[in-house]
DNA sequence: GTGAAAGCGCTAACAC
DNA sequence: GTGTTAGCGCTTTCAC
């Protein structure tokens, strides 16, 4: 039915064709000294004869290096993952490396996924771990699988790690709120089930932070966990408003959900500023439109720098673990009034 | 500095300790048959004390099969692909296997990775690609390898595909607009440099099907290409807009670019959909929001189905090629104007 | 600078 | 139902 599949050559057959050993034929390929110019020339020759490619497995078995990362991540189609995923694929892929994705649903799911199962362990040479909290002994069961790790979103003090100062941002924005008059400020949080387990709890901190600074009394009522998903925001949101005393100003903690909170106000006949005021986190592409008021954070730069990291990490596997921090900028736009 | 990583154990120790032969714990582990159920569980049982697990090099190397899948889409970070990784993901997880992902960037690095470079040959069992449009000559190629393959997008006859009917669902769209009484209807199209060939030219068709349904003549001047970016529709939008005789509604080849363009015109001062009427394609999740009629496709759920039809195939990989239909549906928003 | 040969850890005949 | 053994295709000492 199918036309026949060439076998694909091997290195035996490379040698053969060059005159060489297949050691010599392995070193030239990949480039390892101690191979005459002239050997060189000659293996690629043959090489590119019989379209010759190294079988990853084989040479997996046979190194211990599979040139294989993995990133793992809370199972979420948001646009903050799919645009980290884009920054590592592109670094990844430009030092020779393939990119293997996991994504982790629960809790439950997360600790099987980084200790009994550890799908990646004789897999992978390095992980990246986006947002998803790291408890010790799962960190320990990690590391004892030897492959290099790099953690975004959060630090374990034993891996590289590529961070923005959650607290601190979440600090100036809220303060920008007080500064523009708002006093009861709501919150968008995460959810009890939240797998990106510190982001939330440093971006809550940052917010009692600046309300401390105002000498403002932190009221939980004011907070309402949305879980990252637009429908959780929404409800969110109708709570918060719903409330005695409701907020002018809604503090979110993704973008996104900012978006379901000023959709639901509009639904409920305020405008945006003018009735409630919206500021959100992350400088989602759409925000400029929605004239939003966030932190914006450069999403693929970290995906980018994480990866590079890994890479080195990979390279030198002893050093001391290194922290990368990266900044972010806060973007005013239309979203918050002024009450002054 | 680190603590001892302590080396995995291998199956000759599972074999001792459970008092058996390699191939029997290798049996016993696959859940081959021929294994006497007491000898299962005695293997079982020294797997775990062991922490045992089969090392994914090995096997592969020793079987010829990987388990592991290959995504390949254009490099996209839109919500669109970030979707179909994520429904893929999750079959193709459950199924046991691993997933790669590549993107490509351009028509010559589409060509390297499917040819000559061809990075998952000897690596994976199976492969997705998306919306990548496959000349014969490459099709051929990737053929050769021996990979499964399903494409999602488009079809190549050779390979069972996943499609919805971009040329229908596009005139069924554009029809509405037709019969709300407009008449000259902007496109935002891909663009020259597109990947994602055959989608735009499919909708396209359905564009001009729709015209002629109503004896419009087409007008080239009204197609103008967005690149499936915000930046890209954006300038789209003003070309069109600045034309002499602009369009009365914009038909956006995705959701996304709808929103740019929406957004232009709000800049411009038009009011949607009273002085200008937005139509999309996609069913973006953000799209009820924006008030946008567009044609929703489940994307979660082409995922999913790419990767099933994958997993069928890669166990038997010679039977006639399957072609999946999805359906489509045309969701009514707010943003087209009645003019009739 | 190059080659011979011993694995890497597993699977798949084949024999019993 | 279970064991023996020959590879899978490469990398890596270790000689020369």
């Amino acid at each position: 039915m199918r036309p026949p599949i060439p076998k694909p050559s091997t290195i035996d057959e490379v040698a053969a064709l060059a005159g060489v050993s297949v050691a010599t034929v392995s070193r030239a390929l990949r480039g390892l000294p101690n191979v005459a110019p002239a050997t060189r020339e000659r293996v690629s020759l043959a090489a590119a004869e019989l379209r010759y490619r190294a079988d990853a497995n084989a040479s997996a078995l046979a190194s211990g290096r599979s040139r294989l990362v993995a990133l793992a991540m809370p199972v979420q189609h948001s646009w903050y993952f799919a645009q980290i995923v884009a920054g590592a694929e592109a670094a990844i892929r430009e030092s020779g490396y393939d990119l293997l994705v996991y994504s982790v649903q629960s809790e439950a799911q997360r600790r099987r996924f980084l200790t009994e199962q550890a799908p990646f362990r004789n897999r992978v040479d390095g992980l990246i771990v986006i947002d998803l909290s790291l408890p010790v002994d799962e960190a320990s069961a990690v590391e004892a699988t030897g492959v290099s790790v790099v953690t975004v979103g959060f630090e374990t003090g034993r891996f590289d790690s590529v961070v923005i100062d959650d607290r601190r941002a979440s600090r100036e924005l809220v303060t920008h709120l007080l500064r523009r008059g708002h006093r009861r400020i709501g919150v968008i949080a995460g959810g009890a089930t939240e797998l990106r387990f510190t982001v939330p709890g440093e971006r809550l901190a940052g917010y009692r932070d600046a309300l401390k600074g105002f000498g403002i009394t932190f009221e939980p009522e004011l907070v309402q966990r949305g879980d990252f998903t637009l429908d959780g925001a929404a409800a969110a949101t109708h709570r918060l408003l719903d409330a005695d005393r409701p907020p002018t100003a809604i503090f979110a903690m993704s973008d996104e959900m900012a978006y379901a909170g000023m959709d639901v106000a509009r639904t409920r006949g305020l405008r945006v500023p003018e009735d409630l005021s919206f500021a959100g986190f992350d400088g989602h592409e759409l925000s400029s439109m929605f004239g939003l008021t966030t932190v914006h954070q450069p999403v693929a730069e970290i995906g980018g720098a994480a990866a590079r990291q890994l890479i080195r990490r990979m390279e030198r596997p002893s050093s001391p673990p290194r922290h990368h921090p990266i900044d972010t900028t806060l973007r005013v736009r239309r979203s918050v009034s002024n009450l002054t």
